[in-house]
DNA sequence: CGTGAAAGTCTCACCAC
DNA sequence: GTGGTGAGACTTTCACG
């Protein structure tokens, strides 16, 4: 169903998405229209998600990342929980996780008093046992997605 | 420098990073001339990064995602250390930390089998004091960027 | 999968404000 | 400095081989 040659289409896109299909065409040698065929099926197979933009987050004062661990009371108290996750712009990702805490949350704000103000917000919601913050000091690595 | 149209220009491809110059300027009412001049200047000021593709993980097979922490014994390790989570395909993301450990990293791997791997070969690191593993079991909320 | 024609899109010099 | 216009070049789409 898919080969090679829609492996390295969807290589290039990971790259540049906005790559047009004629770029394209000429680096996996192949027509335009197939190329734009292949893109077609390849969206439709829902193997492409998203066409996204990476900003630069200084630019939007977004340099301070932090991941917290939390542990909650209860199953019952995670409905709250998921509604006040979910309408944090700070707060990127939530996973519930198997460990000494339930959940691992990555949040990204300006500074450590915007920091604190998000911190104060999830410590008083109900039913939370315990959090543990790491404030990220250095990013070695960094990658949305992997990269095939 | 960058008024309220720039930051619509860049939510709209925030959403979708191939819409056409054309469609963005029906958006923000704007001739497309005007549009491409915008673009080309928010990429030029590194505001824009990069345009890429999510792609679907179960299709990678790339459906188990863990945490880890990690601990090294002194800085003079980190050297080889970042070289190994720069050469580690599985290895997307590594923060250094404030904290009771010094790393955390993500992992994003096919099974728990492909997973024991990734930690065997991190626990064979020299320098490698202690380390804690957390297994993602759901994953509530996930944005690769903040969204303006 | 490729071709070719039609439709759509982008780029650039130039104009107006 | 901003944005608009129009011509030419380029790109995409689609029917057909």
């Amino acid at each position: 169903m898919f080969d090679s040659i829609d492996m390295n289409i969807l290589k290039l896109l990971q790259k540049d998405a906005r790559m047009s299909a004629s770029d394209i065409s000429r680096k996996v040698d192949l027509s335009i229209s197939a190329v734009g065929e292949r893109i077609r099926k390849l969206e439709k197979a829902d193997i492409i998600k998203q066409y996204t933009t990476t900003l630069d987050s200084a630019f939007f004062e977004k340099e301070l990342t932090a991941f917290m661990l939390i542990s909650i009371e209860s199953p019952n108290v995670s409905p709250r929980f998921y509604d006040f996750i979910e309408q944090e712009k700070e707060i990127l990702s939530c996973f519930y996780i198997a460990g000494d805490y339930d959940y691992i949350i990555k949040i990204v704000t300006k500074n450590t008093s915007t920091l604190a103000e998000v911190l104060d917000r999830i410590k008083s919601l109900e039913g939370i046992i315990k959090t543990n913050t790491m404030v990220v000091l250095d990013t070695k690595k960094e990658q949305n997605t992997f990269y095939i």
